[in-house]
DNA sequence: ATTGACAGATTGTCTGATAATCTGATAATG
DNA sequence: CATTATCAGATTATCAGACAATCTGTCAAT
């Protein structure tokens, strides 16, 4: 998890740095104590350590991090900005429940935004940006095909989407669809981890990925709307299992 | 300016609540003091009274709200979470900058998800909801054309957009299209207000209105996007002479 | 079964203090 | 002159401690 879903960018500078200068700069390293208690929460969220309905109480959480108050307190503020967490005045955090209308609409949302970064990557592309693409989706393909550990598959999948994103050129479109995985990464630890539709999901990131560097944006946009679909149709499946249980 | 752009809904009652009790609920006064200051340095931005690259100072904003500086932080991690602000380590906030470039990717994003609201509405949207949003179109209509003052006009399309952004049914879709409004009016601040094309967009939200009524999904999305290019075409022209001076 | 009062838990907010960091100016250096 | 080192001032980042406000559950009284 890089950043958060947050903030906007640095506007503009006045010139456009290079690629190379930019690969130089050092991390930026942001590493404020609340930056680190955020990024350490959203993970335990994504993980399921956290689960949805759960409350989350400052005084453990200061004790639990060895951090003061504040910084806990503005963590908290970041991640309820985020939809992670909602707070109840008085009462503190809750690990934010997502119904199955609920995500229903964030899957729908997600298949438009990821269909139109798909478009627009398709038609604005640039050649070193279907490379990186590219070199993303044979990765992830190894490592589905070739069987490795979990961690690996979400990270490679993680790099990937990195990857489709970024070609939208849109910085809203990305802070927007970071957030919306954040949030679908905690269904998954409700729904447990997906049932073997690996060869399928490879198979349509492929797809995404011919059609962009064909440049053919409708297609491009086709595939990726499907993509979605498709681990939505199981997802769902799953969320209305367990919320009947 | 209703509630932020933040934090998802509460999730899933047990039972449906009609309309009725709805109503009769009391408005959760919600009123923290951080939310206050929250509320109230939206509408500061927002009217221009921080202007875009300004600097936000601990000290003084508690001392201009005359409240602790606990509470202006947590506001400010709220606003940088909705983008309004960015902070710097070690230095404090600063009112967002939105250069030319993203200002584009802004509109395009609110085209996108506006069109899907039109679409949606028109798909799904109950005669309840027709009747609603014809009501605030005609009333903005009215305000325009009887050339009320620029307050009440805000306020009657601000009424307008709730309609229409309500009749989507996507929780996710409204968070998104609240926070990327905020965004817009900081511009509108820049920009100074729109010059005379009122007319031309009455007519549009007439068009958006009577193409959701007729239950015409693509009409409606059409129609809403194109208010966003048309009105995105002035806001752009008179950013990017901002940007050149 | 309903109501009311009480205690415990937790947050909301303020204050004061200290360390860390950024900025700009000035002095030292080659 | 251009560059670098250093210092003081400003401001944030973080912590600790305190108190009030509010929510929750319990238990007695009606």
């Amino acid at each position: 998890m890089e950043r958060g879903a947050t903030g906007a960018r640095q506007a503009g500078r006045k010139k456009v740095e290079s690629m190379e200068q930019a690969r130089l700069r050092i991390s930026k390293q942001r590493a404020t104590i609340r930056h680190l208690v955020e990024e350490k929460m959203r993970e335990l969220i994504a993980t399921g350590h956290f689960k949805p309905g759960d409350r989350l109480i400052e005084r453990e959480l200061c004790e639990t991090f060895d951090v003061g108050r504040t910084s806990v307190r503005e963590a908290l503020r970041q991640l309820e900005a985020e939809g992670l967490i909602r707070t109840e005045p008085h009462r503190g955090p809750i690990v934010t429940k997502v119904s199955f209308a609920e995500a229903q609409q964030l899957y729908q949302l997600r298949a438009l935004l990821e269909g139109f970064c798909g478009a627009e990557f398709a038609a604005k592309g640039t050649d070193e940006e279907h490379k990186r693409l590219f070199a993303a989706c044979e990765a992830f393909a190894a490592a589905a095909e070739g069987k490795a550990p979990t961690e690996q598959l979400v990270a490679r999948k993680a790099e990937f989407y990195r990857c489709l994103i970024a070609g939208a050129r849109n910085i809203y479109v990305e802070d927007m669809l970071t957030s919306l995985h954040n949030r679908v990464s905690m269904l998954r630890a409700t729904t447990m981890t997906q049932p073997h539709r690996l060869p399928k999901s490879v198979e349509e990131i492929r797809d995404i990925t011919k059609a962009i560097c064909a440049r053919d944006a409708e297609w491009a946009r086709r595939a990726s709307i499907t993509h979605v679909e498709e681990s939505s149709k199981i997802a769902l499946q799953l969320l209305s299992d367990a919320e009947v249980a």
